[in-house]
DNA sequence: CTGCACGTGACG
DNA sequence: GTCACGTGCAGT
């Protein structure tokens, strides 16, 4: 054969372009293949590409062509259908598909090769991750009715199979996931599972379950806490088929796997499945468009589903499996409310609540004392002016830590100390006011004399390995009262906790955001499923100023099904998600002026578009001034996906050809389905 | 007239 | 993102 037919190879970078760039193929034509990472050189620089596809004419004129310095013949193309999820991902979420493509490979393909890059590689592949050794046929507790039923729908699909797995927190979610697992390993030695989890603290536990669980199968975890050897060893593991079990974090969505025939996402309703920063995705999305594309089962597991999901199975779309009762002999706690009303509380602390506290310690069982705030409190203020700690670069209070007599911004991280007296008036009697994890750990210290109390919170399991220790000494019984933030609530088996307090739900309640009531469900369930694991009977005591509210009441009943029935006929009234599809377009700036003139500007060049599309007014964000800079939202709706999916294209395109308004310089992004606006 | 700061656009 | 380039202002 003479010269191919596709002389040129279609490359994508980490660079934000609208489009592959053209390069010639250089001298090794069997390697250039779509999904071959290579090395091109990028103006002056050079730089990691990704061959997407061949072409047989070139977008820009044959001078400006250059060819393709090296193939990367080390590491086997990525797939078709990879190139085609990351294409769909970069598409929905709008965003250039080279950052998406590239940012999901791992550090080895994303840094230049260096002289001993060959070697490197293959020292991932002798360096990949061990297997278990060929031990403790590990016993199984046998499945009950409900987790049979569901395992076996599961095993007995063909082709895409969207499931969302109800089960109530301790119902054995895990046993299902394993038996589906396991069935399919069993059945097609190639095959491989994709198991996602919300966070990298959940991945040991999980790890060392699948270890005892499969013997000898290598599993490979993928989350941004690895080091980059250890990253990029699982990730060519599962990209070479030798890894069959991977699991992982939100990132993990992205990864090779030539041999995917079943994805899990554990606790699906969980928001860390939203990407915050770069590319917006939603991995939980992701996975069922994957499972989607693929033609594989997917299955969503969670106590509280997102209404998203549930709205889903409602419809028909997602089968909905049930687990309605626990595994265990443990019953769900009894939930009562404590009205705030009646029972002033002392530093956060109502009476009922202490007394709680103290009866279960004296009966050698555990207390959980759940608060969403840490420091000692969130804010100090001057009684006699009015003064508040403010951050000086963020438009939010600075809580004071009591442990280094400081003000924190936990927002952008700014801190200082106290000062001595009121920065406006001179008064010196300043007061903490309101309540943090630190605060509670010292009120309940004072009320429980003798009783082992230990906070768990990011500051006080900020050094390596502790908040392995404090979870350990947890199951271990050398705690008596624990108090903590979300970092308590998701799934640890605390065997000995009979007793779950909430100091305050309040805040979620009067919250401006119409998604806060579905995630104070979700935590409130989530906190209380701590409790009771092991039989004995357990409480779930919460402090509010509206005892009588529905949310409560569904609470009361454990009535998930209930509370989403509500919130859903609400959003679908209010033409909100997952009825009508949201897009949100932020401003950063100098000025909040600055913000808002662009996306006046940018709502302007939306309404002159003709669309079935509703831009509403800028705002400012509500935090309205981060780490120093101006932010201001705009929400974008459609009453269709493919309607928002085609606006946004047709919108983003005239924003980025526009000329800016004038004035500083507006950094923007666009999130597709947001979860916060 | 020269030097520097910042904004702008291309990157194949 | 990074870099080179152009514009415009300040300094000499």
């Amino acid at each position: 054969m003479a010269v191919s037919a596709h002389p040129y190879a279609e490359v994508v970078i980490d660079l934000p372009l609208p489009q592959p760039l053209t390069y010639r193929i250089g001298d090794s034509d069997a390697l250039a293949e779509p999904g071959r990472c290579c090395v091109v050189g990028v103006g002056r620089r050079q730089s990691m590409g990704l061959c997407v596809a061949r072409s047989a004419m070139a977008g820009v004129g044959e001078e400006r062509l250059r060819p393709v310095r090296r193939w990367l013949d080390e590491v086997a193309p990525l797939g078709n259908d990879w190139l085609e999820f990351t294409r769909f991902a970069a598409d929905y979420y709008q965003h250039p598909w080279g950052q998406v493509a590239v940012a999901a490979l791992p550090p080895f393909l994303r840094a230049l090769p260096g002289p001993r890059w060959a070697a490197a590689v293959a020292r991932l592949r002798t360096a990949a991750p061990e297997a278990a050794a060929q031990a403790p046929a590990p016993v199984l507790p046998p499945l009950n009715d409900e987790q049979r039923a569901a395992a076996e729908a599961v095993m007995a699909t063909a082709g895409f199979a969207p499931f969302l797995l109800h089960g109530v927190t301790g119902s054995g979610k895990t046993e299902v996931y394993l038996a589906a697992i396991e069935h399919l390993l069993a059945a097609d030695p190639r095959a491989q599972a994709l198991l996602l989890v919300p966070e990298i603290g959940l991945t040991p536990q999980l790890q060392s379950r699948l270890r005892a669980r499969f013997p000898g199968e290598p599993i490979a975890c993928l989350h941004s806490g690895l080091a980059d050897a250890e990253r990029s060893a699982a990730w060519l593991a599962a990209h070479e088929g030798r890894a069959r079990i991977v699991l992982g974090t939100r990132l993990a969505v992205f990864a090779s796997l030539p041999r995917l025939r079943l994805i899990v996402v554990d606790e699906e309703h969980d928001p860390s499945y939203k990407a915050g920063d770069g590319v917006r995705y939603s991995a939980r999305d992701l996975a069922v468009k994957r499972a989607q594309m693929l033609g594989i089962p997917v299955v969503l597991g969670s106590a509280t589903p997102a209404l998203e999901s549930w709205a889903q199975a409602m419809r028909g779309r997602y089968r909905l499996l049930r687990l309605p009762r626990r595994a265990t002999e443990a019953a769900q706690p009894q939930v009562e409310m404590i009205d705030l009303g009646q029972h002033k509380p002392t530093s956060g602390l109502t009476e009922p609540l202490r007394t709680a506290i103290a009866e279960t310690v004296a009966r050698g069982e555990q207390a959980l004392v759940f608060i969403n705030r840490r420091g000692y409190a969130p804010v100090v203020a001057c009684e006699a002016c009015g003064w508040l700690s403010a951050c000086p670069r963020c438009a939010v209070y600075a809580a004071y830590h009591k442990s280094d007599g400081a003000l924190h911004c936990h927002h952008c991280g700014w801190h200082s100390r106290v000062p001595r007296a009121c920065p406006t008036c001179g008064n010196q009697n300043l007061q903490a006011v309101g309540q943090g994890t630190q605060r509670i750990e010292e009120a309940l210290a004072g009320a429980l004399p003798g009783a082992r109390i230990l906070r768990i919170d990011r500051d006080s399991t900020r050094r390596r390995g502790a908040a392995d220790a404090a979870l350990a000494a947890v199951h271990e019984g050398a705690t008596d009262v624990l108090v903590g933030t979300q970092m308590i609530a998701k799934g640890h088996d605390f065997q000995r906790v009979t007793l779950v307090g909430i100091v305050n739900a309040d805040a979620q309640l009067v919250s401006h955001d119409f998604r806060a009531p579905e995630r104070l469900f979700s935590t409130i369930v989530q906190v209380a499923g701590r409790a009771g694991r092991s039989g004995l009977p357990s409480r779930l005591l919460v402090q509010t100023r509206f005892p009588e509210h529905p949310l409560f009441a569904a609470l009361r009943r454990f009535d998930y099904e209930g509370f989403a029935r509500s919130q859903l006929a609400e959003r679908q009234a209010a033409g909100m998600p997952p009825y009508r599809p949201q897009a949100l377009l932020t401003a950063q700036a100098r000025t909040l002026q600055a913000a808002l003139d662009f996306l006046a500007h940018a709502r302007a060049l939306g309404r002159a578009l003709d669309v079935e599309a509703t831009l509403y007014d800028p705002v400012p964000m509500p935090l309205e001034r981060l780490a120093g800079v101006f932010r201001a939202q705009m929400l974008a709706e459609a009453p269709r996906r493919s309607a928002l999916q085609g606006f946004l294209r047709a919108w983003l395109a005239r924003l980025r050809e526009a000329e800016p308004p004038r004035g500083p310089r507006v950094r923007w992004q666009i999130e597709v389905d947001p979860l916060e606006i």
